[in-house]
DNA sequence: CTGGCTCACTGGACTAGCCTCTTAGACAGT
DNA sequence: ACTGTCTAAGAGGCTAGTCCAGTGAGCCAG
């Protein structure tokens, strides 16, 4: 999962042995029914059951560890994390790719949070970067573009305005989950006229620190731009996805 | 769950060294100006660099590799993964910690937004699931307990019976922050019959598939319970931050 | 120009060994 | 009996050295 292939074509990487381990220690931990708490076998005993060098045994360790699965403790061994949620944060966030409208339902969440505490607790120079980005977009609609950009910048500023940085976090993480399932855009790039006077809105209820309307013109927002079908995944040329810029920036939202 | 370390005392781990590997490589990456898909110095010269052994640095290599980081290729070398976003919000995590009242709020927003789903979205199951918990609520307080357990087991129904697998990470990942930030409690110990009181509520508005009644349910126990003073937040001696043991199992929320 | 070969370089993995830490049990001293 | 100290076995941490296996640039013959 995951990377580039545009055309289908994957670098083939070699499987690391470590992984492997990862995979059948996890296994094990089910099938030995370990419970939190609960110490897995030492090193040298698990190396020679699995048949690999400490060496590669501690490789598999670090990944479980980093995974949040065991705390591994000098001259006691590896215990089991009281909770295997990391591990199945991370695996559900690979494996089991999450589907759209549900990305698009948390984000919502988010957002309308962040316009309240944005109109609460923006300062003015939150404002200024808000009008800012209307701006921005202003000028690229009427240069024929869909304003993309200044979208884009327009939440980031509302984002920065509401001084939380859990919540940032938390949009962060979603901006990734979009990468990873590769959904180019979920914003339509018709009307965008129609989107920058409900931006406007938005602004307008942080101007006026009006917090529920702040609320209610993002949920308005929201509902008025994600009716529309994702977009068709521009196939772009190459493996061009390096770039932090292009993709997903402007979801639309 | 779990007795050890009630009193905010903490088992001490010894750092390990990949840890401090990872940071630095980290921290190389970024002064160094590396971008997507440049490569990292090869093992034996960064091992020398960094004067470890290689086979200590194959450990942080695993652990950047797990963290999203890098790529490492056979023949090529660790390739800087073309987003490093998840290395920021790891990074963001665990330095500049975030703040109780952030997390609270966070948590509030999301789990306000699961109570209006699972109205809406609850199947059969999913209700006597949340029933099943306030029983074990009402009985442990009539035991004299807190009902921290049935509250944990409350809340985790209520998740599920929202249905949105995206959400429920986001409430994971929350989880984490307030593992990472060793928060003992949310919660008072005080009025654990209120606090029931309110569960009831939130249940009977699931039960009646009422989305906006959940919402304003759930808002009002959260306010119920959340008026307390954070637990003094034992001051960790040093870099001391493997989440590990303790604390958090119930928030209170 | 193409295809095949080589070789230097990169990571993958193993081995053997020594270090430090943890823990439990023996063995005092009280 | 209780308590503190010591010790040794066993756990993980880390190193150094060695060999194997991919990669890719460059050379050279067809």
């Amino acid at each position: 999962m995951e990377k580039t292939a545009r055309a289908g074509l994957e670098r083939v990487t070699r499987p690391r042995l470590y992984e492997q381990l990862v995979e059948q220690i996890l296994a094990y931990i089910e099938s030995a029914q370990l419970r939190p708490g609960d110490l897995l076998p030492a090193e040298r005993d698990l190396a020679e059951r699995l048949g690999v060098s400490r060496a590669t045994l501690a490789q598999a360790l670090v990944a479980l560890e980093v995974l949040g699965v065991i705390d591994v403790q000098h001259g006691t061994g590896a215990v089991l994390a009281r909770r295997p949620s990391v591990a199945s944060v991370v695996k559900g966030l690979r494996e089991h790719q999450s589907r759209l409208p549900e990305i698009v339902e948390a984000r919502s969440t988010l957002e309308v949070k962040l316009a309240t505490l944005a109109a609460e607790r923006r300062t003015d120079q939150d404002l200024s970067a808000i009008e800012h980005a209307l701006d921005v977009m202003a000028k690229e609609i009427d240069g024929g573009d869909r304003g993309a950009h200044g979208d884009e910048l327009f939440h980031e500023a509302i984002t920065a305005a509401a001084h939380s940085s859990v919540l940032a976090q938390l949009m962060a993480f979603i901006a990734e989950m979009i990468l990873e399932t590769r959904m180019e855009s979920l914003g339509q790039p018709g009307r965008p006229e129609q989107s920058l006077a409900s931006h406007r809105k938005i602004a307008d209820a942080v101007r006026a620190q009006d917090g529920d309307a702040a609320a209610k013109a993002m949920l308005a927002h929201i509902e008025l731009v994600s009716d529309v079908e994702p977009a068709p995944l521009a196939a772009d040329p190459l493996r061009g996805d390096n770039a932090s810029s292009s993709g997903l920036e402007s979801t639309g939202i």
